[in-house]
DNA sequence: TCTGATGGTGAGCTAAGAAT
DNA sequence: ATTCTTAGCTCACCATCAGA
């Protein structure tokens, strides 16, 4: 059961797992803002968390309970030596340079209550054309009043990832193609709010992985989503090039990927990087 | 011993593929 | 449109082996 929530969902997850310093620290809004209900409801327009198991059967929509596959089992739970958070981006164009996000999604692994985050993401310019073709997100859908810049969101989304971190363990970010892309993207996103990307956030690029496995299979073939999920038989979700679908479809692939290889989240660990590590911004 | 065929390896180039 | 990485291809070079 997929149940969208607004805002002031998410204020009640932030109140009850963050101290009101720790958003006033990243935050452009002070704590009253940020906690008043009233400022959620008009950005719960592009905002949204979802409750869901976060292992889904192949070419289902429908979420089961949210129990970790095997290969995370043994890291899940009271024991689990990281928070493992799928994530995607949408943006204006392929150069973090020039371009800005319009569209941020993750899926913790995890699963349970609220462990989906996406949000619309105003990014202060308009959407070239080739870009709204492919994801179907215009100008006029993002360049909009009530649509959060990403430094209105970047408080909001510390402390969600904050309410989903096990204390004192470190914050696995996977996506497809992240040390090119989604992480330079987000390390620029920071700097430009003047803030820093957490130390014990950490990715892993599961196009690595999958060209990894692809190369120990002998196989041949493509490793984009699109081709991986047809490889796996993977439905979709959604849209293709949307955040969330996206996500979607990589949480149904890593697991194949991570079994394919014999990784398991301690496995992962080892392939991760620092978000300072991934691609310079230049 | 010489010559030609064959196989392995490394360098360098090109095109494809990755993402939006 | 754009940048970067990598697979795949060609070519040169060297070693090995068989046959004359």
């Amino acid at each position: 059961m997929s149940l969208v929530l607004r805002f002031n969902l998410l204020r009640d997850n932030i109140q009850r797992n963050c101290p009101v310093r720790f958003l006033k620290q990243h935050s452009i809004f002070s704590s009253g803002e940020l906690l008043q209900p009233k400022s959620y409801e008009k950005r719960h327009f592009t905002t949204k968390l979802t409750e869901a198991g976060s292992w889904h059967k192949t070419g289902s929509s429908s979420c089961a309970p949210a129990i970790p596959p095997p290969w995370l089992q043994q890291t899940y739970g009271r024991d689990q030596s990281a928070t493992v958070l799928v994530f995607d981006l949408e943006t204006t164009g392929y150069l973090h340079r020039n371009n800005r996000i319009v569209e941020f999604a993750l899926r913790d692994l995890s699963g349970g209550k609220n462990c989906t985050f996406e949000t619309l993401i105003n990014p202060g310019r308009g959407v070239p054309e080739y870009i709204a073709e492919l994801n179907q997100i215009t100008t006029e859908l993002v360049c909009r009043p009530d649509v959060p810049r990403f430094c209105d969101v970047l408080p909001i989304l510390l402390a969600y990832v904050r309410s989903r971190q096990a204390p004192g363990k470190p914050v696995l970010w996977v996506a497809h193609n992240a040390k090119d892309f989604d992480v330079p993207f987000v390390n620029l996103e920071f700097s430009r709010c003047s803030a820093q990307v957490p130390e014990d956030w950490l990715f892993v690029d599961s196009l690595c992985l999958a060209k990894k496995l692809r190369k120990s299979d002998g196989r041949k073939g493509l490793v984009n989503l699109k081709a991986l999920r047809e490889h796996y038989g993977i439905g979709s979700n959604g849209p293709a090039h949307r955040a969330m679908p996206d996500v979607e479809a990589l949480c149904a692939i890593l697991p194949k990927i991570c079994l394919g290889l014999k990784l398991t989240c301690d496995g992962l660990m080892n392939e991760a990087m620092r978000f300072c590590d991934a691609r310079k911004v230049s």
